[in-house]
DNA sequence: TTCTTGTCACCTAGGTGTTAATAT
DNA sequence: ATATTAACACCTAGGTGACAAGAA
């Protein structure tokens, strides 16, 4: 069996609708894919693999208030039509695989080096994904079968777990200001973009205490406002 | 078989005599440990690991001048005596291990995670040496034996490979200005000592940037200096 | 109008020798 | 007198969203 790592934090993003960044040299998920596994054969070999499915055939686009400037987007999202052809599906390798049971299960695993890219000719193996697209990532344990005629057993010999809380849409630039500052807020590579005391978040943080923002960040971030909800 | 990677550089240590820091919470080698392998069996299973073992059973002190300085160091080094007694012999393992021979051989295999300390109680596994004595780094390859009483191969199923231009004498610091500057020229993260980069001058040369405490620097390596050599 | 790209300042994370203070 | 330690400035290496400019 498979634990999701920080759940608690992929929910909140789920709440408010995930997006990833995708550029044309690879960009890094957040949160990052991370599990604990049980249950495996200490002793067998196993390799560890994500992929990306299409949610839905749909391609998005960004709704929008007439009435406010381009910089204000909304958070809700339009169907803009039927998705772009789908791209050839690669999958990404956990780069220690193969690697015994014993030693995928000592500790968290983590997908930290898998890069997102909007780039159809990307030759450094990361992700392709079409921007303005929704995805589920999935996660796969093989076994590595040492018997000679393994092929024929490749059906049995993995399993499939998908967390649903997990799903984004991969994007540009983010669209949804929430996520942004939830980004922002969660990133420790971001923290350079926070306004609040540092030592608040996450470690300290208190749902009573109200975050510091500059008056920039709260016109870009109406939190308060019914309108955007 | 085995080939030591850079080294033109491990020469140049030598003819100086290579010295490595050795601190409380582990310091890199430089020059790093790299190998080019030839001869695996690309399908089999292999660990890599390294060891150091005493090259003599002396301790060494610094000569010195006595009409100059402390800072002024000699270039000599003297017999103080007995080795202390031998720690421990701790050996790493590539983090990569273990692997099939195709991977090991299709790129450079770098040591680049070992450390070395002097903290005999070290609990990171880190590779544990006295300061002031002089190590021999090994290199071992060992086969990993598919048959079940494997351990009763073991004498012909791992392969040592030494380079004697690798040793070094262990050290908290630095007792050759030559070693040090040359540490300076040649390891990307000490270029905040250099006093002039060579590659990069005429293209990044600002007229107005001071070079980096160089009259300090200077002062405190006389390269040109006779008394020293 | 909407989406994409490239550059940038600002971070995390950690590898250098220097230096002053301390230990032996 | 020598050797060790810990804090430090200065790097490498690379992950962030912001922003302006470009593309569709």
């Amino acid at each position: 069996s498979v634990q999701l790592e920080m759940k608690a934090l992929w929910d909140e993003f789920n709440q408010l609708g995930t997006e990833m960044i995708v550029t044309k040299a690879g960009r890094r998920m957040f949160p990052t894919f991370q599990v604990k596994i049980f249950g495996m054969d200490p002793m067998a070999d196993y390799m560890l693999l994500m992929d990306f499915v299409p949610v839905d055939d749909k391609r998005y686009r960004q709704g929008a208030f007439p009435s406010l400037r381009y910089a204000f987007h909304s958070s809700s999202w339009l169907v803009a039509g039927k998705a772009d052809p789908a791209t050839p599906g690669r999958v990404h390798y956990h780069p220690d695989s193969p690697a015994k049971g014993a030693q995928w299960m000592k500790q968290i695993v983590s997908f930290d080096k898998l890069k997102l890219t909007n780039n159809l000719l990307d030759d450094n193996g990361h992700i392709i994904l079409n921007s303005m697209h929704r995805y589920q990532p999935r996660f796969h344990v093989v076994y590595v079968d040492p018997r000679k005629d393994s092929e024929k057993y490749a059906e049995e010999n993995f399993k499939t777990f998908v967390f649903e809380e997990t799903r984004f849409t991969a994007v540009t630039a983010y669209q949804n200001h929430r996520i942004t500052q939830l980004k922002i807020a969660s990133n420790p590579f971001a923290k350079g973009f926070r306004d609040c005391d540092p030592e608040d978040w996450p470690r300290n943080h208190r749902p009573g205490a109200l975050p510091l923002m500059s008056a920039f960040a709260r016109s870009r971030n109406p939190v308060s406002s019914p309108a955007h909800q």
